[in-house]
DNA sequence: CGTATTTGACCTGCGC
DNA sequence: GCGCAGGTCAAATACG
């Protein structure tokens, strides 16, 4: 958590007591997939299972031990002072007995299940290293305390045969962890084909989309124009530029014979397809004169709307993520991806009395503003956890309320980012990528935002908002409302449309999970558009209720791991949420290996403790949270 | 003394 | 062309 102590929490950091959790799984990274990379499985943290039962009998059996301990100290005493008493003598006698001969029981009817871990058990204790301490203490005493070579034989029999009873976990833990290794690829491999898949498809509807515009008639009429300004904007800001580029990239391809490409069957290599497009958008964005000669000779192309964007932020990308020449150069690439990604801007409203919401990442302010129509000024930020980062945000109050702090984000981080930062990071990516992908051209060659307003979420409550007539597309997280539809909405003065997700209360706790699903809820948007697009609207229905389990099976009880899991599960399941019933799937798999879909209560109303949960109600106080800053704006 | 913050100046785009 | 507003820069300042 960092040191200056910003008022809102978005994800929680580990108890120490958590972070030694006997029974954590550490997965090893798929090098393949970067999406898990250090993802951490911590099994059957949140249910009681058989192993939790079978240890937490081995500490009650420690515990009695120690319980005991002192009476067969008393008892030794007792012996060393007085010999002659039968009913010590019949304890100090009865006592370790009955204990050894229940572990042996115990470890007997364990073995029976798990012979594979007792064939060997003498090699695999030396090879098993716990850390779990649970007899050393008791042995100790014994051996210290009674001098009696049979009982010391006894005691090291226990300690062998919970020594096996543990490797035995450790074994059917092991197994798990190769379920979890193969679901987890399963998964990659899922995520993978489809954001392949989805490249490709977009790149069919601009290819699909350029060749329509070549018939279309020259001008349009300046009504015309009005009407569409809006939905145009929106298209361009987001992918205004590959539309741009989609000239080019037929020039391109033409230049370089591959034309005869068959598009409608997409052979082409997917993320060869986005290569391309981005390498064109360098060319467009890198040579200024290009653009305006391509919108000369595509004048429905270059509306007033897209002509303004492209002019009023080429300039500024250029000089911020200096962009260059194209080149094949996956360096390019990812430059112009980031130029094309700071279009897009995702705003977050939370209440706070703290000058900054924490979201894991370093940021420095390089400049404070009076904005017009606030009193309070507006702070920007840029992430400084990488040099040459594009991530920038700007903080500021709401006019209306300056309870509530609205924090927008614009860029991608180009670095890795801890699991602190992981939700928001994520969050901000998804909804910018919604943006993006949202945008891109439907049948009618338009997204219109209202028409996410009527597909996206019908049944939520609280709202996010996609703002087409601010002049940044911007995605807006509102953290403020209830999620009862029927409370009047306090007034957003850039909000053209509403487009809703699910968010808690504002005295709701808000916790990481909450963020790392937000991803996964813009999937869920953009995937629904989609099967509205496709006139299959119905599968959005069954994904809406499959997906909250698989976040209600991360209700994990270790906060980093659980964030940094629901973060990876959520980023997965928005990925690949297009097939509703891979989800549903997913869900039941991880909620039953992760110890069943349902949360304790304890966990959930104990969020701020050592579980922080999972779901869209628990963990930090979005609203009440907050804590002071040393670097105070002046706000 | 190094680093972070502050704050006025500057740049750019847009509307009139 | 001019003024306004948003955004950024960088020297000055504060802080640990």
């Amino acid at each position: 958590m960092d040191s200056r102590g910003w008022g809102l929490a978005l994800e929680s950091s580990s108890p120490p007591s958590d972070l030694n959790h006997p029974f954590r799984h550490k997965l090893n990274s798929n090098s393949n997939n970067q999406m898990f990379h250090g993802l951490e499985f911590p099994v059957n943290l949140h249910r009681r299972t058989e192993s939790d039962h079978q240890m937490e009998e081995v500490d009650d059996e420690n515990h009695n031990n120690n319980n005991k301990e002192v009476d067969f100290f008393s008892d030794h005493n007792n012996k060393k002072s007085n010999n002659n008493s039968p009913v010590h003598r019949s304890s100090l006698s009865a006592a370790p007995h009955l204990i050894n001969h229940r572990v042996k029981e115990e470890a007997s009817s364990r073995d029976h299940h798990q012979s594979a871990a007792v064939d060997h058990p003498t090699s695999l204790l030396d090879n098993v290293n716990t850390g779990l301490h649970l007899l050393t203490t008791n042995t100790g005493s014994d051996q210290s305390t009674v001098d009696d070579g049979a009982t010391s034989d006894a005691e090291d029999k226990k300690t062998k045969n919970e020594l096996v009873v543990l490797q035995a976990e450790l074994q059917r833990m092991n197994a798990e962890n190769q379920k979890l290794k193969s679901m987890l690829s399963q998964v990659s491999n899922n995520y993978n084909s489809l954001q392949m898949h989805l490249v490709t498809v977009m790149q069919q509807q601009h290819l699909r989309k350029t060749e329509s515009t070549q018939h279309e008639t020259s001008m349009q009429s300046k009504v015309e124009e009005k009407q569409s300004m809006v939905p145009r904007q929106f298209l361009d800001l987001v992918t205004g530029a590959n539309t741009e580029a989609d000239e080019l990239t037929s020039q391109t391809l033409s230049d370089d014979g591959e034309r005869t490409i068959d598009r409608s069957s997409s052979p082409l290599n997917s993320m060869e397809v986005a290569s391309r497009i981005n390498n064109n958008n360098n060319k467009m964005i890198s040579n200024y004169d290009d653009v305006k000669r391509i919108r000369e000779e595509s004048p429905s192309l270059g509306s007033d709307a897209q002509g303004s964007w492209v002019q009023n932020k080429v300039p500024r990308l250029m000089n911020n993520v200096n962009v260059v020449k194209a080149t094949t150069s996956p360096t390019v690439d990812q430059t112009a991806a980031e130029a094309t990604m700071r279009k897009a801007r995702v705003s977050v409203r939370a209440r706070s009395e703290a000058p900054m919401i924490s979201d894991g990442c370093q940021w420095r302010k390089y400049g404070q503003k009076m904005a017009k129509g606030n009193p309070c000024p507006r702070a920007y930020y840029r992430c400084t956890m990488a040099v040459g980062c594009p991530v920038r945000k700007q903080v500021q109050r709401c006019a209306e309320d300056r309870t509530i702090l609205i924090t927008t984000y614009e860029g991608t981080h180009n670095h890795p980012l801890p699991p602190a930062a992981m939700a928001m990071a994520s969050t901000t990516a998804a909804a910018a990528s919604m943006l993006l992908s949202g945008s891109m051209p439907s049948g009618d060659g338009l997204m219109n935002p209202n028409f996410l307003a009527r597909t996206i979420l019908p049944c939520s409550s609280s709202m996010a908002t996609i703002s087409a007539s601010a002049p940044f597309p911007t995605v807006t997280l509102d953290l403020t409302h209830s999620p009862n539809p029927l409370q009047i909405r306090p007034p957003n003065t850039q909000a053209t449309g509403p487009f809703q997700i699910p968010f808690p209360p504002p005295n709701a706790q808000v916790g990481p999970n909450f963020f790392n699903s937000i991803p996964q809820i813009f999937g869920q948007a953009l995937l629904n558009s989609n099967h509205h697009n496709n006139n299959n609207q119905s599968k959005f229905s069954g994904l809406q209720s499959s997906t909250p389990q698989a976040f209600d099976g991360a209700h994990l009880q270790h906060p980093t791991q659980n964030a940094a899991f629901a973060d990876t599960l959520s980023a997965a399941t928005a990925a690949i949420a297009s097939d509703p019933n891979f989800t549903a799937a997913l869900a039941a798999v991880i909620s039953s290996i992760m110890g069943g879909a349902r949360p304790s209560a304890e966990n959930n109303n104990n969020a701020r403790g050592n579980s922080p949960g999972g779901g869209a109600t628990t963990s930090v106080n979005t609203a009440n949270n907050v804590t002071s800053s040393s670097s105070m704006q002046q706000q």
